[in-house]
DNA sequence: TTTGCACGCCGATCTTGACCTCCACGGGAA
DNA sequence: TTCCCGTGGAGGTCAAGATCGGCGTGCAAA
């Protein structure tokens, strides 16, 4: 993160025009913040407070450090946010919302299943690989326990697997619970690679592993090219 | 939970052999919990722990909770153990140690591959089916963020992903990073269907359940028997 | 030009929950 | 009888969410 340079009061009482001023003050003359519409400030808390949500997690994140984040005091969090869990509520409902666009998208972007199930793994991956790793807020809360979030969390996973679900409905005989099941085995499938890609460095290229867990998807295990080996006791793909 | 019928102080000080009986107390008669051994003590707490920890998770749960529940005062707790924080991280250690075990004896129990993935699928299943629900530690924990659990669940992806990476590196000429990323893929499928299925209240039966994931892991969804629909596109298995 | 109001802002502080510890008690075994 | 070990009532401490009370700027109306 931005290392400070400045405590927040010097830094910002002296901040004219963009540029970093250190400034004298008396007790009569506040230091001021830059005054700022109500949607653009809001737009900046919520940007600082995902910075710090994601480095920190919802438990260890407090509300001094989002305000210093976004360089104004904690009353004016409060102003904007009736309290933390708010504040948090808001960024989770933003960008659970921008993965399940991404999911629809992807599903409706060929009516060819597998290309179908490939690109709603791709749109776990893009997701994953975004800046800001909003991801972090929806895949790895450490705010599971609470209920408005366990409540956010099933019904995205619901309704992504159910989306999964009615591909494999369309393609298969299964049931709906066993095509629910699989639509849930490979949306979290593709969100722990997607995760475990980004983890490891990226060694390989996103549309590479996201196409090699596509493949595993719709081929499994046995459809991947076999060594013959003796005693391995594989049957034929 | 279970509600308490006494106070703590009444409850417990009246608990003689097995029976509820209120007793009064004055101030140089404290009451008295029954003493045990300092490892029988250990273990019940232990128990206690796991119960708040699970329905509360980590940060709901208070040490007071967890006294009340092992029927003893705090600073029993601390005799045994430093903090709140060592108080998880045993409990933690000893249900991923139980996972990776199951885990390890399924890998070990047959030397056919495709059976070794169902097996290891199974052990996902059963360990999520325990009582206790020790799941709820290992792969909903909301300390995710803690250095030592982090750390703790990274290990445990990685040697789990591992074991079932070298599985797939005998049966196929995929490179280290590829099988590695699979075997991730296969044992996150394994907790997030066993997870879903628990939630789900079982609708489908543990085993075939199981056994529906083992077969999307080894034959992937074109595995499945096709129903032939004009338009739907799907390439043949 | 002056005044009043609306709006966005902040330093200081309150409140409270919960982790952890102090200090002393009592029973059982040697 | 003494000592050790397991035990508990009471409370200290402090972090952090949330609020109080007031400031100051800019704009519109008189």
């Amino acid at each position: 993160m931005q290392a400070r340079l400045l405590p927040r009061k010097m830094r910002f009482a002296g901040r004219i025009n963009g540029r970093d001023a250190p400034v004298s003050m008396s007790p009569d003359t506040r230091s001021r913040g830059v005054r700022m519409p109500r949607p653009a400030r809001r737009a900046q808390l919520l940007e600082a407070a995902q910075e710090v949500f994601v480095e920190s997690g919802y438990h260890s994140a407090v509300m001094d450090d989002i305000a210093d984040r976004a360089g104004v005091s904690k009353p004016v969090l409060y102003q904007h946010f009736p309290g933390k869990l708010d504040l948090y509520l808001a960024l989770f409902d933003q960008h659970a919302g921008e993965l399940l666009d991404l999911i629809r998208a992807a599903l409706a972007s060929t009516t060819e299943n597998k290309q179908r199930v490939a690109a709603s793994i791709g749109a776990y991956f893009e997701f994953v690989g975004r800046d800001g790793a909003p991801f972090r807020l929806v895949f790895e809360s450490d705010l599971i326990n609470e209920t408005a979030i366990r409540q956010r969390v099933d019904k995205m996973s619901q309704d992504s697997a159910e989306a999964i679900a009615e591909v494999i409905k369309e393609d298969t005989d299964l049931p709906d619970a066993e095509a629910h099941l699989l639509g849930m085995a490979l949306s979290g499938m593709a969100q722990i690679c997607a995760r475990f890609w980004l983890v490891q460095g990226s060694s390989i290229p996103r549309d590479e592993a996201a196409r090699l867990v596509a493949t595993l998807s719709w081929r499994g295990l046995g459809g991947f090219p076999k060594i013959e080996r003796e005693g391995s006791g594989s049957e034929p793909g």
